[in-house]
DNA sequence: GCAAAAGTGTTCTTAGTACACCCATGC
DNA sequence: GCATGGGTGTACTAAGAACACTTTTGC
């Protein structure tokens, strides 16, 4: 008996993989958006995605695709949701696989790829009009984010490995969409014990220089094991 | 130009869809698991679930094949996670999207269909080896369907339409695996005003008579557009 | 009348929130 | 010396945790 004799025989829609990689700015957070230069919806921006190969994981088509579309490596990315209505492109049924990853650096040189025109960093608030159902994709990535942020220290993703509690702070505020009281949010978040503060300050244009620090995320894994969890 | 022209031409994986069904009865927590007839596995214990069919979202998917395999009809889900692994199925890759449902009651006759010789509900602690990758599939229900409890209003989904309290905690204290205390749990759940307490006391065999309660939805769906949210 | 499960309040502790001024630097 | 952003402590309030006895029924 054939081994294969039991599987699925007929027509099989094909399986896309498609991120939300999100950036951070002191400007607000960042989407990497590419101009599709083909057909279906070429002009318009898309999320960096491709197909899933024979005999790939998810996850090992999402590191290809960051690196052949926006040569990224390393990144903190998880799985989002899959997406499977037929009509979600019209040329077939494509199921996507969605996930989001978060960057600590928008330096990253977007290049251009096959299919695409041009990559940029855009402003999630600026809503810019995407292809697809890419704007679905992107509303549930940031809905994710948000309530990620609150309960797990993922927020360090998005900032270099040293950072003032000022910039958390703001990328707090930006994420949840919600102003923070400054005492407090520093009171909480050292009473962690999560963050190590470095030898250096730093001074940004004007002001009194500010500490600089780093996450801890060996202490982290150590805490969770023994129960305990990250609120914010 | 062929509109297909720019789809995945390649080999592509079959899609498959796979279910987790929780029942809660007084026991503890039960999953509906199907004795395979067929190789590979046959003889051992998985998830319902089928292949996704070319122009079905994985929703219609799922509902068909819940009627299809188990006769149910009405239910609550909502997708897990899709697992990818290349390695998961024998015969070749078969990508899963897996979800998750909770069921009221679990009079529902499970029936065995063409590849299942039987059908069963199973108690979750007596830890059946799967087969498949399914043990990870259930695992990881477990721990949302835990995490979700927490933060939303699903256990009631596990309860016949009128329960008491005593039912309602139990089913927390098992799913979340920990003693509640019954004055703080009664205290936190009535104060939501979620609850309506119906004409009708239930007496479970000695004891004193019990009053029943019945969620509701409508005002739960009310507050939570006022910003409130569900947390127990 | 006793076994069994339902029902009920108060105190203490902890975490959250609100709030205003001084400090170090660049220009 | 002033503009700019960094840094700090306390009092009040709300939520969570701990805790033991009375009530109603079946047998």
């Amino acid at each position: 008996m054939c081994a294969a004799s039991h599987t699925y025989q007929f027509p099989r829609p094909a399986i896309a993989v498609d991120c939300v990689v999100f950036g951070y700015s002191p400007e607000g957070l960042h989407v990497l958006l590419l101009k599709r230069g083909v057909e279906p919806f070429a002009g318009k921006w898309v999320l960096p995605g491709g197909f899933l190969h024979q005999g790939e994981s998810g996850d090992e088509a999402l590191k290809r695709l960051l690196l052949e579309k926006a040569g990224i490596q390393k990144i903190w990315a998880e799985q989002l949701y899959t997406f499977t209505n037929p009509a979600r492109d019209p040329r077939e049924q494509i199921i996507s696989i969605a996930y989001f990853a978060l960057v600590k650096s928008m330096d990253i040189e977007p290049v251009a790829g096959r299919d695409t025109v041009e990559a940029q960093w855009k402003l999630v608030q600026s809503r810019i009009a995407l292809g697809f159902d890419h704007a679905e994709i992107l509303q549930t990535a940031l809905d994710r984010l948000a309530a990620k942020l609150r309960w797990q220290p993922v927020g360090f993703e998005l900032l270099p490995p040293k950072f003032t509690l000022s910039e958390l702070q703001h990328l707090y505020e930006t994420i949840l969409r919600k102003s923070i009281d400054k005492r407090n949010f520093r009171k909480k978040i050292l009473a962690m014990n999560l963050l190590d503060a470095c030898d250096e300050q730093v001074t940004a244009g004007s002001g009194r220089p500010a500490q600089l620090y780093r996450f801890n995320a060996k202490k982290y894994k150590e805490l969770s094991r023994q129960g305990f969890h990250f609120e914010l």
